[in-house]
DNA sequence: GTCTAAACGAGACGGTACGTCTAGTCTTTCT
DNA sequence: AGAAAGACTAGACGTACCGTCTCGTTTAGAC
């Protein structure tokens, strides 16, 4: 019944008001404790052109995100995939601390009770990153530093699953060192032909 | 300066009927839809019993999945820790996947924004799993199913990480013949003897 | 700072539509439900030139009742003061009475609170009715129906009170017997003559 | 489906503010520029507890006045019934002028348009004062200050009527010297006895 | 077996944020 | 330049829960 708005229309000026104030605020005043009140307020803003464009917090700081992530933690190829792989994860630990001022980690907990967000999240956030992350790996594969065989979806889930695991149980997470140990593991398990003569 | 109640008069039956109804309200509801106001009201309860003994909604939550957890993903032992891991695995993703894992995944991600709530968590949710995860794998160590010098922290990381990264990311929880595979690499990479010739 | 709008260019075709798109919506919906967007969205038009050339929903409903008005309740002069009032403020009460009455009650109600719709109500929609029952009173005087020092004002205000009086206070409208006793007192009312001996 | 709320445990103290912020509202902003927020803000008092008692700003505006309406305008009785109209007719004429006149001029508009609230006003505000009415113009009557067959309806418009309609049509209410003439007009009507012989 | 203190049910309270609505302004595009 | 379209700021609306706070009413341990 009520049409949806015209974006040629839509004022850019607003737009980024509402995207930067929503960052500032959930670094601020943790996700949690963000309002869309509040974000109204800080970009000078009514609520109704926040609820025009976007349905929740949730997706605003997605959308937030999106915009800045590309720029966030691109994957380095400096020709060794282990430092490589070393510096992008040290880049998202650092994106996941604190939790709970995390826009990232704030982002997660509400996808986990919307399922409209959370495919938002996926398709639009964690997709791309797990598409670059696939063409860094088959670089690695091609430049002799990871077994040709090794599986990406497997990688994906050893090399990243840890953080998340450590993030949701609030078990800290790694710390440099025990980042190091962890890569090494993970490229050891890849390697299909280390498996017992 | 309100002192605090006594628990040797506490109404057990209140008790239960709290921690049922709520378990029952998040499998009806969900989790985020869920309120304290309607626990009480299920509950046939005075919202003032739900906070004399509970802070918070995840608290309550937390509790009732305490009270259940126990009983839910025990770890076997046949004498084959593969296959052991296998069928704890299967039963940690079934409560993990929908229809289940509303309890859980609404504590996780009130967690993520609750410190308090995450520390109680972690402390008498996961840690317990933790330990009893542990003396297993403890026990395989001593009948040479897994390398003695093997990381517990990293097996912990390596083999339940891929569950929550792909829960918290929506990438969809393992089917089994994934399942293999993963715990195929993660044994792999806990044996430092496979490291590079 | 605003400069006014050029009367010359004005389209008279927005003009009736929105004049007339008022009084339907006021009929269907009642003056209270009825909005300035309504009234654009009903005429065609859109809002910047409702606000271009009226200050308020009020002062287009009272230029609309202002266009209809005087086809509406003119004062017939049949020779018989008496009856022709009674045939004019029957026409008057059939006016305020529902389901006609909201315009002029929505109106009236507005102008309750705005003092500029108020006076423009007063001189452009009272004023001229004042006046033309003032020339019909005075043909009665010459014709000897009424006595020649019947005050206007006090005239004005016996037969016209009652209806609004009745009108604000919720206590019904005058049924037509009772409205010839009304009037027959005060006719009676407006005759010195009839003093105490 | 909501059930009505407890009165026997309704707070005192927030009623009263309440009443108490709406009348101080309404002199300093004016009837229209009033809002319940604004009630709930000046009272110290949730919304909610503004809604769980009253259906409008009306008729937190009513009860206000209802509470405060019997001491306002009582009918004298010094014997003199032409003397004492003139007394209370002033009284109510100070009420209906500014800036007194908000909070019953305010409800007389918003009841033109909310059949609920009018009802109410009727009942609780204006029944009660013709009743009062009444009394006094039979004690008239026994008295032989006004004639034995007066009619009380007829008697109530021709008073008060030029009232309200001065009122509501922005004539402006009657000064005292006119307030006299109209007194005496009106009493002059309710004597039958001083028709044409 | 009373007595009595505290835990209980019920639910009203002050708050905060929600998501919606309309007012009135401003900008863009078309005629 | 006037008008249509409609996005914009502003802010009140009425609702939902929050967590706190009385109220009487059980009820269980101590006397």
């Amino acid at each position: 019944m009520t049409k949806p708005p015209n974006p040629q229309r839509r004022s850019q000026k607003s737009r980024d008001a509402i995207l930067t104030a929503a960052l500032e605020l959930c670094g601020e005043e943790g996700y949690g404790r963000m309002t869309i009140e509040g974000i109204a307020a800080r970009a000078g803003v009514s609520k109704k052109t926040i609820y025009r464009w976007w349905p929740s917090k949730g997706a605003v700081v997605l959308e937030a995100l999106h915009e800045a992530a590309d720029t966030v933690a691109p994957h380095p190829d400096t020709g060794d995939f282990a430092a490589d792989m070393r510096t992008q994860m040290a880049t998202v630990i650092r994106f996941l601390s604190p939790p709970s001022h995390a826009p990232l980690a704030g982002l997660v907990a509400d996808a986990l009770r919307d399922p409209e967000l959370a495919e938002q999240m996926r398709e639009r956030l964690v997709r791309p990153r797990i598409e670059a992350f696939g063409q860094r790996m088959r670089r690695a594969q091609e430049q002799g530093q990871l077994h040709p065989d090794a599986d990406l979806d497997v990688a994906l889930d050893l090399f990243y699953g840890p953080l998340y695991h450590r993030l949701v149980l609030h078990l800290g997470l790694p710390e440099p060192a025990y980042l190091d140990t962890l890569i090494e593991h993970v490229i050891r398990a890849l390697d299909p032909g280390h498996g017992r003569t």
